[in-house]
Formats: structure tokens, C-alpha cells, sequence
DNA sequence: GTCAAGCTTGTTGTATGCAAGACGGCGGCA
DNA sequence: TGCCGCCGTCTTGCATACAACAAGCTTGAC
């Protein structure tokens, strides 16, 4: 490790996370952490305070930290937030996009075919997060897209659940050939709305949600 | 210090930040830092950490934390996100606010006709801060208030520069009572538009907001 | 038998030590 | 005189040591 160790754990460990290693609620020990990945304390400390600041973690004091938990109304308001979020970004694109944006939507939502049709909810839930990165970066406000990828990524573990859903994939694709033509066309006003309707969760796909939430643990 | 030193030191450093006591550019030294506030370098790393992945600090491998130093396209970008977050925040108020936050809002707005009336520009930036607060309160959004705020602070000293312009209490505080009856009128579309349109920071406003960030360094 | 107080143990919070890299100055060479 | 490279110093990054506190257990009293 020639620099910077601190990093490098944070991403493990958020991606331990994310990816639901470390479930919600569960205690992240610091010299467990530290055994495993074969450092000392410190820099498992120093990542755990930026996991702290941005949110997925919260240190009790002199107790440890865990990994947050939210309730279902508070994973809502940030389902609501991402979508006004994108929305913006899909609004931002419609105006502003270029020709390298348009081809990487195009590829992007061309990927999201193919493992759509294939049927592996794996290989859609990877492209879905690459067509909306591509659009984030069609955007062209760098720090929209940082704020925006940020937030995406604190809901990964709920949009995997999402996925898990029946014909929720195809019905995904199907709003994303929507959002596809609506930017290119430079609908600014239909790029959002219709971001903002794929990625809040409402309705049935609240409850859904709600219900896996609960299964899941 | 009985417990948690390093919430102490990150909350004045950052505060140390917003106010333009670090200003933008400026060298965070450890061992500086660490003999200021009497304590030793690990707490003082680890504020620097959360502050860094706030987005407040960028922390150069082998060679310290320095202020962030946006650039004018940068935090136009900025002001444009927290118009769209406010105006979310505005629409989600008209919609849910309770007699508690209608009493909230109008104290708040009062506050800041006294203020603005006074011509204390000083003033009028403590109490405006308390205005949008009550809005994002209003909201019933945990998450959306939590994250307005911490935008909304990471903007303070722009927004400090930005009162500094001739006239501009007296056109924000009359965006506000326009703002107010939106809401408490339940105007959704209304009180999201004048909200966006109150934050924005666009045509002369950003040539200005430029202009002073330039005769600032 | 139950409850409370004190101790024990384990974990966190802070300080300090040590090594490696970056920056600046100095000298050598062209 | 100007430029390049080397060395010293200073700072950061990580490890370790130590102290303070919390949780659980034991023990004793009622």
C-alpha cells in the first residue's frame, strides 16, 4: 500500500455495505475490521469517519459504530430526493447534451436491452447504473453528477431488492426507452417527469419494497 | 474533554471554513491545528477526514488538507441544485405543513422584516438562514431537511458575499413574502417556482456573485 | 430469590513514535 | 550564469501504547 490506506478501506468497507456483507444495524468492530484487512486501527478509524459524514455509518460515542438502519419512510424520502435529483439531470441533459452523451445513452441503454432480454437481473441491475451515470454526465454539472452518483450508490442495496421484483426489469427498460427519447429530443419537461417516475418509489412499489425490506431481515 | 473531541474540532474547523477564517485554497496544517485547540494530531486527522468527505476539504496524498476551492462554474452548479432541493422543499410544504409550521414560517418571516428593514445585512443573514430552515422543517422530509441543510451551510459564505450587493435584502425579502403565501396557500407548482427562481444564482446575480469572489481573494 | 453495587473485561478515544515521501536549498557541472 | 540532481528537513500516514469509559458478571445484602 504505497499511499493513502484510509481509501482504499473506505470503499471496501461502504461497498461491505452496500452490497449487504455488513447488514443494517450490524456493529462494525475496529479491530475486527482491522485484523481483516491487515492494518492497524487508525486508518480503519479514519474510514469510518467518512462513512459517518456521508451517512451509512453512525458512531455511537464510546459504543462503536453501525451500520445505519434506516425506516422505510426515511429509504422513501430518499427514493423521492434521487428522483427530483435525476430529474433535474435528465432536464440538464435534454438541453444540453452532446453527441459523445447521446452515444453513450444509446450503448448504455443498448446494455440494458440485451440483459433485460437475457432475463439476468444481475447483469440489468450493473447497466441500469451505467445508462443513469450516462445520464448524470450528459448533465453537465459536475457537481449534480457527483451528488447524484453519491446518492445512487447509498441506494444500491434497496434497488437490488427492487429488481427482485416480477417483470420490474422489463418494466424498468421500458421507461428508460422513454427517458431515452425524450432527452434526445430535447424535452426538457418530459425528461424529468418521466426520471422522476422511474425512480420514486410509489404506490405498489412501495409496499413491495417494504415487504422485501422486512424479508430481507 | 470527556468524550468526542473530534465532533467538537470538526464542527470548528468547518465553522472555521464557512465563516472565511481558513479561506478557500488555505493549507490545514496537523501539528498547526493540533496545538490550537490543544489536543493532539488523531483527533484533529480524524475532523479533516469527515470535512473531507463532506466535500469541504480535499485531502492531497502526502501533502495535507487544503480548503476547497470551487471554481464560479462550480458553485453556480451548486446554487442550481439547492434551488431545485429548496423548491422540492417548498412544494412538499404547500402540501404537508401543519399550524405549527404555518406559525414556524410566518415568525421566521417577520424576523427577517425586521431585520431587513433594519438594513442590518448581518442580520438579515442569521434570520433568512432560520427562514429556510423553517421551510425545510415544513417539508416533513427528514432526509430532504438534512440535506438542504447541509447544503445551505456549505453555501453560507457565498451567500454572505452575495447580501453584500446593493438592494439585495430588500429583493430577497420580498421573494420570501411571495414564497410564504405560496405555501400556506398550498401552491405547489407556485411555491416550488419562487423558491428555485429566490436561490438560483443567475444573470446578474452570478456576474456579481463573480465579481465579489474575485475581490475576495 | 431478587436487586443492586462493584469489579472485570473489552472496546473506544487520544497521544505518541517511527518510517516514507514531498519540498526546498545547495552544490556541482555545463 | 543557469540548470540539474542530491541531500536535509518537514510533514504526513500508519502503528502502537495508554487511558477512560461502557457492558456484563459476580457477589453480597436484604
Amino acid at each position: 500500500m504505497t499511499t493513502n490506506a484510509f481509501l482504499k478501506l473506505r470503499d471496501e468497507i461502504e461497498n461491505g455495505i452496500v452490497t449487504g456483507e455488513f447488514e443494517p444495524g450490524a456493529r462494525l468492530d475496529e479491530v475486527q475490521l482491522a485484523t481483516r484487512f491487515g492494518v492497524s486501527r487508525t486508518p480503519i478509524r479514519e474510514a469510518l469517519m467518512q462513512l459517518n459524514a456521508i451517512g451509512l455509518v453512525e458512531i455511537r460515542p464510546r459504543r462503536g459504530a453501525v451500520v445505519v438502519d434506516p425506516a422505510p419512510q426515511r429509504v422513501f424520502e430518499m427514493f423521492e430526493l434521487m428522483g427530483e435529483m435525476e430529474g433535474m439531470a435528465g432536464a440538464l441533459a435534454a438541453r444540453r447534451h452532446l453527441e459523445e452523451d447521446r452515444r453513450a445513452l444509446l450503448a448504455a441503454h443498448a446494455s440494458c436491452e440485451q440483459s433485460a432480454a437475457s432475463g439476468d437481473a444481475d447483469a440489468y441491475y450493473y447497466d441500469n447504473e451505467i445508462f443513469h451515470r450516462a445520464i448524470y454526465a450528459a448533465s453537465h454539472s459536475g457537481f449534480l453528477e457527483e451528488q447524484c452518483a453519491a446518492l445512487h450508490r447509498r441506494l444500491r442495496p434497496y434497488r437490488r431488492l427492487q429488481l427482485r421484483v416480477r417483470n420490474r426489469v422489463k418494466v424498468s427498460f421500458d421507461e428508460h426507452a422513454g427517458i431515452v427519447a425524450a432527452i434526445l429530443a430535447g424535452d426538457e419537461n418530459g425528461a424529468r417527469q418521466l426520471l422522476r417516475d422511474h425512480v420514486v418509489v410509489q404506490g405498489d412499489r412501495f409496499s413491495d419494497l417494504v415487504a422485501n425490506l422486512a424479508r430481507a431481515r
